[in-house]
DNA sequence: TACTTGACTTGGACTTCGTCCATTGTAGGA
DNA sequence: TCCTACAATGGACGAAGTCCAAGTCAAGTA
């Protein structure tokens, strides 16, 4: 995330107070709000942001690759800054903490030509559940 | 699928036309219905069912253990009825298209304890993301 | 600095997916 | 056949997200 303004001027990104409000609150680590969390977090320190404004921020940012979506649960989908290093995610069935993971091997290899039924296979998501050791407690 | 109307009755499901055609809906292999794909192929056979039915019978099911959750992109959930063999899933980016896959190995046992932050790990999910031939093509 | 303009922001209407609830209906046992 | 607890219904409600017409402003130009 540390320099992602410069990289987003470069590519022709106009730079408004909005979109500096919203790349600040998704530095971090191990961050994944959800668009409404990212706007409550807006709004403190700009707030008169709307809610349109950061959905249209955060798609953008998809787009140009440097936040990712997860799907943990079935509710709504979070934001990770953690793009540029690919990683996969272990997630608390309790409380619903989410940690980056980087588990040994590569899924991909591990999933035979003859389950790949013709298709072209290029990415594979991994999501372990558990219950983390506060919920355990 | 197969004797699900039978195993239902012996844990005290009250046998209803509803239950039996969502029931009768949800069978084949494959089979990755939205609740409201389940409603529109359900109101064919009987066209007085209601929304609110089938997502309170699918979710009975989930419960129970019949059908699994699934969700493949961050749209509706679907509803898979081969939930005794637990598999993963591959799908295309273009069009939706969802397999049941088989990967080798044990991705739990990818999972190093020092990745693991005293968490205990019990469930694991992997979707594999591509182009299947129909959309390749 | 002031001007200009196309890109950006806004709020509210709208859509989709799903839940909830009071009312009505009925499966299955007595 | 009758009873009643469980199930079905449909419509209101809620959460998450998209869309749009109108207003605003970043940044290039002079
Ligand atoms: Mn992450
Ligand atoms: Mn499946
Ligand atoms: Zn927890
Ligand atoms: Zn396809």
């Amino acid at each position: 995330m540390s320099d992602l303004l410069g990289r987003l001027r470069t590519r022709g990104w106009r730079l408004t107070a909005q979109r500096r409000v919203v790349a600040e609150v998704l530095d971090g680590d191990h961050i994944h709000l959800t668009a409404d969390e990212v706007h409550a977090r807006a709004v403190r320190r700009l707030p008169e942001i709307s809610r349109a404004t950061v959905y249209n921020t955060l798609g953008e940012l998809v787009n140009l690759g440097e936040v990712a979506e997860v799907s943990t649960d079935h509710r709504a989908k979070r934001y990770d800054p953690n793009a540029h290093r690919p990683h996969h995610h272990l997630l608390c069935a309790r409380c619903g903490a989410i940690r980056d993971v980087h588990p040994v091997g590569d899924p991909l290899a591990d999933l035979p030509e003859s389950e790949r039924f013709g298709f072209s296979v290029s990415e594979v998501e991994l999501t372990y559940r558990g219950v983390c050791p506060d919920c355990a407690a």
